[in-house]
DNA sequence: CGAATAGGATTACATCCGTAGTCTTGGAGT
DNA sequence: ACTCCAAGACTACGGATGTAATCCTATTCG
């Protein structure tokens, strides 16, 4: 039921999903990577539509508010991961890490750990 | 050099992709999937966006164009994908695949083909 | 020749997105 | 009590996007 996080938006999401837990905004704001050089103004933007995307939920603190995450990373990346594979190869993974291999995007510790994964879902 | 193509785009780049060769409007009209309702002045505002974007180039043909693409799927495609794996594994392509297999998204069919696909890197 | 038509060019318009600025209000301090 | 500040709420604004409508012009049909 979450709409589509957009890309800026998505910079917040990482900051509390990584933080484990709720955050004041101004907590937000400090966590920010470096080199996203936002006012506090527009991380409150992002806060807000993403509460009124259904992203995050808030708690009130006294007068203000703590923010934590609707829905769980791994929610969000897998739901990506698809419209990405749907849209492009045909729902298929296979060409998409063969693409990835191409760009020489993979590895050895990746090719690997994907030789482990797959043994591991033959079985 | 060519800047991001938009998913309503994306739906015109690949019917002159698929085509295989130059087309007219009307024929990229004709050829836009069924359920995609659009009108053909729809059709033509997404050909000028794409020839200003750089993602087409058109030649004249009596008073009309031919519109083909100016990069190949190939290329858009490896780019979308390292765009993804940036944005959402750090770059490593390994987790995503678990993500696409978690959600059942790997039939067995891809499970070997990708198994092939890693043999042959690893030479 | 004059009217209808097929194409491209230009314009429209609501919504989303990135990036803030302004308004309002309830404490914190003097 | 009055002032100042922090926090959230509301407003702004240019550019991208989805989805067309309108305008201009060369060509074709009667």
């Amino acid at each position: 039921m979450v709409e589509r996080i957009s890309e800026a938006e998505l910079a917040v999401m990482e900051v509390l999903w990584s933080a484990g837990v709720a955050l004041t905004a101004a907590d937000v704001v400090a966590r920010i990577p470096a080199g996203r050089e936002w006012s506090d103004r527009t991380v409150k933007t992002m806060l807000a539509r993403l509460l009124a995307k259904g992203a995050l939920t808030h708690e009130e603190d006294g007068r203000r508010y703590l923010y934590r995450p609707a829905i769980p990373r791994e929610r969000y990346v897998a739901g990506e991961s698809r419209r990405l594979v749907d849209r492009l190869f045909g729902g298929r993974a296979a060409p998409l890490v063969a693409h990835l291999a191409e760009g020489d995007g993979l590895t050895a510790d990746d090719i690997a750990e994907l030789e482990a994964l797959l043994k591991e879902l033959r079985s």
